[in-house]
RNA sequence: GGCGGAGUAGCAAAGUGGUUAUGCAGCGGAUUGCAAAUCCGUCUACGCCGGUUCGAUUCCGACCUCCGCCUCCA
C-alpha cells in the first residue's frame, strides 16, 4: 500500500488510483527559454524516482509532463535574440532533453506543448465563457472570474477577500476583479498569436495545463505534481478552471517537491542564484547529482553546495566499492529482507533517505559476504543493484565509477601518476618503504589515492 | 499580516511515546610493510519553556529562530 502526502489535504493518505493498478500523473514541466537549473533537476529526479517506484510496485503509470513554450519571457528572449520563438524553444527543449538523459531521468510518456494544443485550450476557454465562469474584457483579454468559483483557494488555503486586500491596484483595469487571471491574452504587435473567437491572441499560462492534462488523462486524474512555487497561483488556478469547466473534481492527489536552496535562499531564476544542470555535470558524475537530490526527502528543502555534492560522491563510492569485484546474481526475489524493507519505506511517501539507509545496510552485508561467504554475494549484489535501479543509481560499472574522473585528467598528470605508481611498485618490491611512501605522498598531493590489492596490483582513484 | 513548512549529534539526514537510524568525519581494535578499502567496537542529539504520561526528541500549548508561497519562477 502506497502512502502519499497530498498537498490538498495536508496529510499523508493511502493512495487509491481511480482505476486499480493504473496511475495517471501530470507534472508541470519547464518554461523553455533558458537552460535548466538544479531546481528543475530536483523536480525531474523526484518524479522520476516516484514513477520508477510505482512501476516497480506494479502500477501502470501514464506520466505526462508538459512543456510551456508560449510565455512572455520566451517572446521577450526571442525578440532580444532576433529569432522566432519556435527556434528559441526548440533549442532549449533539446537542451532540456540532453540534461535529462545526462541525469538518467526516464522520459515521460508524453510531453505536450502549449503551442500544439491551442484548439484544446480554446475549447476549454469557450466552455468557461459559456458557463459564465469567464468573460471577455474590453481590452480583448479573456479572464477567469475568480469570485464566481466558490471553492477558490482550496489547495493553498487562500481566501478571496484576503487576496483582494493584498492585490496590487491599477495593474489591469479591464479585469472585473483584481484577482481574476487571464485565460487568453490579446495579441501584442510583433508577437506570435493565434485566432480565437475573442480575437487574435495567445493562451494565458494556467489554461494550458488544465487543457492538456484533461486531454491526456481525463477530467479527473490521480496525481498532479510540480515544483515548490507552483501551488499558488498556478495550481490553484488550474483547479478553478478545470472544475468550473467540467463540474468534476480535477485532481485527487497533489504532490509538490521542495526547494533547492543556495546559502539558505531559494534557487531561482529571478534571484539569479542558480546553477545549471550542465554546469554542475561538468564537475560531478550524474549519479552523484542524483544521489544529492534524493538524499533528502522530496518535500524537504535541500541546500546546493560543494560540500553536499562531495558527501554524495563519497556515499555513492561506498556502494560501488561494495559492488566491486562481485558477480551480479541472476535473480533476486522480493523475499529478500532488505528489498522488502526498501519497498516498504519507499511505499511510505517515497522516503528515499530511509531507502538509502537500507541500501547501506545491504552494502555492509555484501562486504561481509564477499569475505566470508562469497557464494551468496552475487544474490545480495543483485538485490543492491535492484534497489539502486529503483532510484536510478548504481547503473555504472563499479570500477569505472570508482575511477571516474581519472580518464578526464589531463594527459600529463596521468603520465606522472603512472610513473609514480611504477616507481612505488619498484620500491615496494625492493622493500624500500621510505621511497614507496614518498611516491604515495607525491600521489596524494595530486589528489590521487592508491589501493594495493591482494594480487599485488595497485589501483588508484581521484579523491578530492 | 495570511497560508504552509522546518529547527535532530562536527556535517548531511531519517525516524520513533520506552529498544543501534544511516552516510561522512572522530576515536579504539582487526587487517596491511605502512596505507587504502573492508570488518568489529565506540563518543558527540533531538531549539526554548510548560503540560499530558510510569516514561517525550516523539503527543498538547506557548515562545524563539529560519525558510517558502501570497508577483513571473521547478
Amino acid at each position: 500500500m502506497l502512502n502519499i502526502y497530498n498537498t490538498l489535504s495536508k496529510t499523508k493518505e493511502e493512495f487509491h488510483p481511480i482505476e486499480a493498478g493504473k496511475v495517471g500523473m501530470y507534472v508541470c514541466g519547464i518554461t523553455v527559454y533558458d537552460y535548466c537549473h538544479i531546481g528543475h533537476a530536483r523536480v525531474m529526479v523526484a518524479f522520476d524516482v516516484i514513477v520508477r517506484h510505482m512501476r516497480a510496485r506494479g502500477y501502470e503509470v501514464n506520466y505526462i509532463r508538459n512543456i510551456t513554450d508560449i510565455d512572455d519571457k520566451i517572446f521577450q528572449r526571442a525578440e532580444e535574440n532576433g529569432e522566432s520563438y519556435k527556434v528559441l524553444t526548440a533549442r532549449f527543449i533539446d537542451a532540456m532533453h540532453e540534461d535529462e538523459r545526462a541525469l538518467h531521468v526516464l522520459p515521460p510518456d508524453a510531453e505536450p506543448c502549449a503551442s500544439d494544443n491551442i484548439s484544446e485550450i480554446l475549447e476549454m476557454i469557450a466552455t468557461l465563457v459559456e458557463k459564465g465562469a469567464a468573460y471577455r474584457a474590453d481590452n480583448g483579454d479573456v479572464y477567469f472570474a475568480v469570485e464566481n468559483f466558490e471553492s477558490y483557494g482550496q489547495l493553498t488555503n487562500k481566501k478571496v477577500d484576503e487576496l483582494l486586500v493584498g492585490a496590487r491596484v491599477g495593474v489591469e483595469v479591464s479585469k472585473r476583479s483584481p484577482v481574476d487571471f487571464a485565460l487568453w491574452k490579446a495579441a501584442k504587435p510583433g508577437e506570435a498569436s493565434w485566432p480565437s473567437p475573442w480575437g487574435e491572441g495567445r493562451p494565458g499560462w494556467h489554461i494550458e495545463c488544465s487543457a492538456m492534462s484533461t486531454k491526456c488523462l481525463g477530467n479527473t486524474f490521480d496525481i498532479h505534481g510540480g515544483g515548490p512555487d507552483l501551488p499558488f497561483p498556478h495550481h490553484e488556478n488550474e483547479i478553478a478552471q478545470s472544475e468550473a469547466a467540467t463540474g468534476q473534481k480535477y485532481v485527487n492527489t497533489w504532490m509538490h517537491a521542495g526547494a533547492v536552496r543556495v546559502d539558505n535562499e531559494k534557487m531561482s531564476k529571478s534571484l539569479g542564484n542558480f546553477f545549471t544542470i550542465r554546469d554542475v555535470l561538468k564537475k560531478y558524475h550524474p549519479e552523484v547529482v542524483r544521489y544529492f537530490l534524493i538524499s533528502s526527502h522530496y518535500r524537504s528543502p535541500i541546500s546546493y553546495s560543494e560540500d553536499n555534492l562531495k558527501i554524495a560522491a563519497a556515499a555513492l563510492r561506498r556502494f560501488y566499492i561494495a559492488l566491486r569485484g562481485v558477480e551480479i546474481g541472476e535473480s533476486t526475489s522480493i523475499d529478500g529482507q532488505d528489498l522488502a524493507r526498501f519497498y516498504a519505506v519507499m511505499d511510505d511517501d517515497f522516503n528515499t533517505p530511509e531507502a538509502l539507509a537500507v541500501m547501506f545496510d545491504t552494502a555492509k552485508s555484501l562486504n561481509v559476504l564477499k569475505d566470508r561467504n562469497p557464494n551468496k554475494a552475487p544474490d545480495v549484489a543483485a538485490e543492491l543493484k535492484l534497489m539502486g535501479a529503483s532510484l536510478g543509481l548504481l547503473q555504472e560499472d563499479p570500477e569505472a565509477f570508482i575511477q571516474s574522473g581519472t580518464e578526464e585528467i589531463n594527459g600529463q598528470l596521468k603520465e606522472e601518476v603512472e610513473a609514480l605508481i611504477a616507481q612505488r611498485k619498484a620500491a615496494r618490491e625492493a622493500k624500500d618503504w621510505g621511497l614507496a611512501d614518498q611516491a604515495r605522498d607525491a600521489l596524494k598531493a595530486r589528489n590521487v589515492v592508491v589501493e594495493d590489492r591482494p594480487d599485488g596490483s595497485t589501483i588508484w582513484r581521484i579523491e578530492d
